[in-house]
RNA sequence: GGGCCUGUAGCUCAAUUGGUUAGAGCAGAGCGCUCAUAACGCUUUGGUUGGGGGUUCGAGUCCCUCCGGGCCUACCA
């Protein structure tokens, strides 16, 4: 038995996120820490929210509540809508915990005891009106350059030219719009990864099994004009982790906090925490997944993010798991992905453009999504979500294929022999090549899971439900019946045995109808094949189930037009 | 501007890393079946692999060039 670590990208605290957020971590990372807890392998799955910086006081802020309150209300909405999508983390943490709290500090110091941090003094706007500083895109003005006059502080978005802030004709705060800003002196810490470059170039180098979205984002950041720079790691804001020494105080450092990507990643180590403390287990209970020295040596850590987060996970993070030097243990596996687009555009938080959790949800459930969304996961390329598309997948592929497969067997079953596993009859060559074909699309099935190719693992797994219509359509119990009903029998034995294969196998990817047919054929406690041609037999004679309703009802053309419309911009 | 990714059948995607005649699913066409959610099965029509050039005995795959789509570019996270 294996040890894995599996670790979602963490999504940011404000507000509700969008289908292409879901598809590009956390769902297919529950893919794979189903799998493999189903192949019997001691797993950790872990996801948070990442609560810390500016667009989280905003939105507080806009809200009306103070941020913590803020933060709070919507880690339980995420919470809920991750329970919804049936997300099995092993804990579903905050990165405002105390525990992430001691964590980042104790990182902070432990990298500033090995001389990886440096003190950088630079110069910042601050807004008097907003009573603080601004990140350089809070700040709106005139491009020098083209003219446009909702240029922001980093780039203009008009001509794309790389701005400083204080470039900008007529700045003024995008978020009051006030004029009354300054330039200060402002006292910054850094994290010197650019000392851990060639460390880091060699560890990215040797991953050569990594997909080539992740190790070339890495390489272009490692290798770009000047190389690795090194990165502010404080903020002058008042939402997230004190800057402190461990757990002294860092003259200088008053009133300051981390920057939320230097405790985001931590989160991972600090929730897994969180984990133990609620299971009121001891340290050992999560340092065992973290530190190779205390039993992590054995772990397979994988990692679940969209491309917009690759340059952390494989640079600045692992600059401060290596810098601390504690044996830490490493990502073993960054499993990155491109975006998901809607309907010929992107997902819009801002126009409400597309579907988000908590209105996927209302509409349908959990199961329609996962399967389109898995497989048509964005892992080549951007893929676009259509509705045409949704419709026809799902209905084609759950209804058609595995709902009606599961219906015409059961039923068949119900009207010729009753409601229990007929006994009667052998099965021959037939048989014996249908379990061959499923014996080589298991193993395939299962090295594609594997691997994490997650498109290949789905479509290996709807062939293995089209496998048994096929093998129906040949064996004809209906036809076979009025001849000779013990053949028929057997014929049918062994497809309830297949509906109990299919169960088991498409758990990962949709447990709410895995769990119904388990139910129904009346065996919660399905373990993962071994070999097909037991599987096959698990389901003895005389074994009582009961026929479910329709697993999948089918999308309508009507009920498909009136969400296109609905979720066409500017969500209600 | 720079870098990276990408372009294969009407649609969504494969192609053992340079090796026979480029394959699946959906959609379309035909046939079959009647257990089943008008479901299922079988057969089948679709491709000058974005255009052009080059290397090679051999190119979807490597090189050059042009065209299209996308992402990143370090203070949003």
């Amino acid at each position: 038995m294996a040890r894995i670590l599996i670790t979602s990208a963490i999504p940011y605290i404000n507000g509700i996120k969008h289908l292409g957020n879901l598809v590009g971590s956390q769902l297919p990372a529950d893919l794979y820490a189903r799998y493999m807890r189903g192949r019997g392998h001691e797993v950790m799955f872990i996801c948070a929210t990442d609560e810390h910086g500016t667009p989280a006081e905003l939105a507080a802020a806009k809200a009306g509540k103070p941020v913590a309150e803020y933060c709070a209300e919507m880690w339980q909405v995420q919470d809920e809508l991750g329970k919804g999508f049936r997300l099995s983390f092993d804990k579903f943490g905050r990165s405002s915990s105390p525990q992430n709290r001691a964590l980042t500090q104790y990182f902070a110091g432990r990298l500033a005891e090995n001389g990886l941090i440096g003190e950088v003094t630079e110069k910042q706007v601050y807004s008097h009106a907003d009573a603080r500083f601004l990140p350089d895109r809070y700040i709106e003005g005139t491009c020098p350059n083209c003219g446009y006059d909702k240029a922001r502080g980093d780039q203009c978005e008009n001509c794309t030219k790389q701005l400083d802030p204080t470039d900008l004709i007529e700045p003024r705060s995008a978020i009051s719009g006030s004029t009354d800003l300054e330039v200060r002196e402002t006292k910054h810490l850094y994290l010197r990864q650019s000392l851990l470059k060639d460390r880091l170039d060699a560890w990215i180098s040797s991953k050569t099994d990594w997909p080539i979205l992740t190790t070339s984002i890495a390489r272009k950041w490692l290798h770009d004009s000047d190389g690795l720079q090194d990165r502010g790691i404080t903020r002058d804001l008042d939402w997230g982790v004190p800057v402190k020494r461990g757990e002294e105080p860092w003259p200088g450092m008053e009133d300051k906090v981390f920057y939320v990507w230097f405790d985001a990643p931590i989160e991972y180590i600090a929730a897994t925490r969180e984990w133990a403390d609620a299971e009121a287990l001891g340290d050992e209970a999560w340092q065992r997944w973290w530190r190779n020295d205390k039993g992590a040596a054995d772990v397979r850590y994988v990692q679940f993010m969209g491309k917009d987060n690759v340059p952390f996970h494989t640079l600045s993070f692992p600059a401060t798991i290596i810098g601390a030097d504690d044996n830490w243990h490493l990502v073993d596996y960054i499993k990155s992905f491109n975006y998901l687009n809607y309907d010929g555009g992107q997902f819009s938080t801002s126009q409400g453009r597309g579907v988000f959790m908590d209105q996927a949800l209302e509409i349908l459930s959990a199961d329609y999504w996962r399967w389109w969304l898995l497989s048509h996961a964005p892992e080549n390329s951007d893929s676009e979500f259509t509705w045409e598309n949704f419709q026809a997948s799902v209905n084609k592929d759950l209804a058609d294929v595995l709902g009606n497969f599961v219906s015409r067997v059961t039923k068949f079953c119900r009207s010729k022999f009753g409601e229990a596993v007929p006994e009667d009859g052998t099965t021959g060559k037939r048989e014996t090549v249908l379990i061959g074909e499923l014996q080589r699309r298991l193993d395939a099935y299962q090295a594609h899971m594997e691997a994490i190719e997650i498109r290949k693992a789905a479509a290996e797994l709807r062939a293995i439900w089209a496998a048994g219509n096929e093998y129906l359509q040949d064996a004809a119990p209906w036809a076979v019946f009025k001849q000779d009903p013990a053949q028929a029998a057997a014929i049918i034995r062994l497809s309830l045995n297949l509906i109990r294969l299919y169960a088991v196998l498409s758990q990962p990817f949709i447990p709410d109808a895995s769990a119904r047919l388990l139910t129904a054929l009346g065996c919660e406690e399905a373990g993962w094949p071994d070999d097909i041609a037991t599987a096959v037999a698990a389901l003895p004679a005389g074994h009582g189930f009961a026929v479910p309703d329709n697993l999948f009802g089918k999308i309508t053309d009507e009920a498909r037009q009136d969400w296109q419309t609905r979720f066409s911009g500017t969500r209600t």
